[in-house]
DNA sequence: CTGACAACCTGACAGC
DNA sequence: TGCTGTCAGGTTGTCA
């Protein structure tokens, strides 16, 4: 799945191919694909049809369209919320061109193109956020990401500190800070040499930033390369995937030497998911 | 507040 | 070949 710098990179290419464009039409091929909408599938399409799509915004792994009503840019309007899921794509393809399986929700836009939205596992979605258009208040329950304006690290560090639980756990609470995913989550505790397992409350303010910190360069330097993908489910708006783009440090090496020491990269099962460390460099301090 | 777990879905793969 | 179990980058709700 998509994690924040993925979701940016979908971000960056939308908006250089479709903020601005009107939606002529909107054909929801599967109903479970706008199931968030609760209005229904019906008022969804009706929602959307006619709207100018503006310059899409994210926060964490969510981003939205703000949509326009006539000419002007107007933050009190709608938004179109979107979520990718495990499994979601954004497609822009001229209307003619074959549906790709797994195609949920199709947008007709301005010269005959047409922005898709594709999803294996559905675990992704889209919705008409009332209002929503400068931040939905859908999404008001997750904390700033941290390339957020709004970001307050400091804040952020002292949240880290007063919950009683571990580092990883943490940094994937989505309402602590946003957009760290499994991947970057395991990437940041190797670059700062933490233990997943490690006490929250273990950590001083200055580490507690300087974790924060890393987990913005890890994630600043795969926008930077245009995201990481393992496969065929993550690609860029184009179709372009970045397969083998980004080299990763620890997560999905299993077995392989760590990068800074060469101990064997070690999988651990946790909350139903894996975690890799470097059983060296990531002690519990 | 915290953690554990199921649910939402599909597909790829290993093993029998 | 076909079945079963496992795994996959996420989020949400329920329950203890």
């Amino acid at each position: 799945m998509p994690e924040l710098p993925e979701v940016e990179t979908v971000r960056l290419g939308l908006a250089q191919t479709v903020a601005g464009a009107r939606v002529r039409g909107v054909d929801v091929l599967d109903a479970r694909a706008v199931r968030r909408h609760a209005d229904g599938p019906a008022d969804f399409a009706d929602s959307v049809t006619g709207r100018r799509l503006g310059t899409p915004r994210r926060r964490g792994k969510y981003l939205w369209f703000p949509l326009e009503v006539g000419a002007t840019s107007d933050t009190a309007c709608d938004a179109l919320l979107c979520h990718l899921g495990m499994s979601g794509q954004f497609r822009i393809d001229d209307a003619q061109a074959p549906l790709l399986r797994h195609t949920r929700v199709v947008l007709d836009l301005d010269g005959g193109r047409q922005l898709r939205f594709i999803d294996q596992r559905l675990f992704g979605g889209m919705q008409v956020s009332r209002g929503g258009g400068e931040l939905p208040g859908e999404i008001s329950h997750i904390g700033p990401d941290p390339f957020d304006p709004a970001f307050d690290a400091a804040d952020a560090g002292r949240r880290l500190r007063a919950r009683r639980s571990t580092l990883k756990r943490a940094l994937l609470d989505q309402s602590l800070v946003s957009g760290i995913g499994n991947i970057y989550a395991d990437e940041t505790l190797w670059r700062a040499r933490r233990h997943p397992e490690t006490p929250t409350s273990r950590l001083r303010a200055a580490e507690a930033l300087a974790l924060y910190e890393t987990a913005r360069e890890v994630m600043a330097e795969a926008i930077a390369q245009g995201g990481t993908s393992f496969d065929r489910l993550y690609v860029r708006v184009n179709g372009e995937s970045g397969y083998f783009g980004r080299r990763l440090d620890v997560y999905g090496r299993e077995g392989s030497p760590c990068r800074r020491c060469g101990a064997a990269i070690l999988r651990m099962s946790f909350m139903n998911r894996s975690s890799y460390l470097c059983p060296h460099c990531q002690q519990k301090r």
